[in-house]
DNA sequence: CCTATCGATTGACATGTGTCGGTTCAATCG
DNA sequence: CGATTGAACCGACACATGTCAATCGATAGG
């Protein structure tokens, strides 16, 4: 798990000599780090991850009407930003009848909280 | 603190009346939300992601030259990735003569952990 | 000095993003 | 049925982003 990058002492290269060791990055550690960066980029606009925030304080589902007057903008670019959390599986959404409800994904965000300790 | 949203159970709307109250989001969490978002945004590329993550796991500081070689990408693209995270106040570096070390700043990653808590 | 190295900066380019006004479509009410 | 409503979808647009090759400034070695 832990990369082992020797922290060599540096001088200038003899020229042609490489810096350092290429040190690999394991490629689980990248797949890992894809999906967190995945998730960490769908929070990093200020309403998505506002949406988010009030998403987790009603543990429960909440309207989408409920959520547009919280934000100035228009509903169409509330509804895109929706779409943005749900394809990067932070949230999902249940129909019923006219109304769009929303919530969290459980576990969603675990992985990145994890990481970031 | 909690953002007191009331779910009103939905009915169509009699033409004219307001779906619900217009709950406002505190301007304090908005703020928040906003430092936070910014945080998310820069750890939102797999590189730079990984970049922090090799980071941390030297809790001292790392030389730009050993980090060249983890990714498949240019120098300069790397640069750029680095000059990213610093300007959202992850990263921060010191140049040595030719050599510049990078480090994560201390709690720059705290208030982001504690809301994904 | 002259030259090579490290790393940042610049310019260019294709692609992605946030935003909006309209439109669409299913569901609902009268 | 016909009209209205909630919410997703569709361009369109300006702007940001990721990437590279090329260049530059500072530093170090010979």
């Amino acid at each position: 798990m832990p990369v082992d990058l020797e922290l060599t002492p540096k001088t200038k290269r003899p020229a042609g000599e490489r810096c350092c060791e290429p040190v690999v990055y394991p490629d689980v550690q990248r797949e890992h780090a894809a999906r967190m960066a995945a998730v960490a980029k769908a929070l990093g606009d200020p309403i998505r991850l506002q949406l988010v925030d009030v998403l987790r304080l009603h543990a429960g589902k909440v309207c989408v009407c409920e959520l547009v007057p919280l934000f100035d903008v228009s509903q169409s670019t509330l509804s895109h930003h929706l779409g943005k959390l749900r394809a990067a599986g932070v949230v999902d959404s249940e129909r019923r009848g006219l109304w769009a409800y929303y919530y969290v994904r459980p576990g969603a965000l675990e992985e990145l909280a994890a990481w970031l300790g």
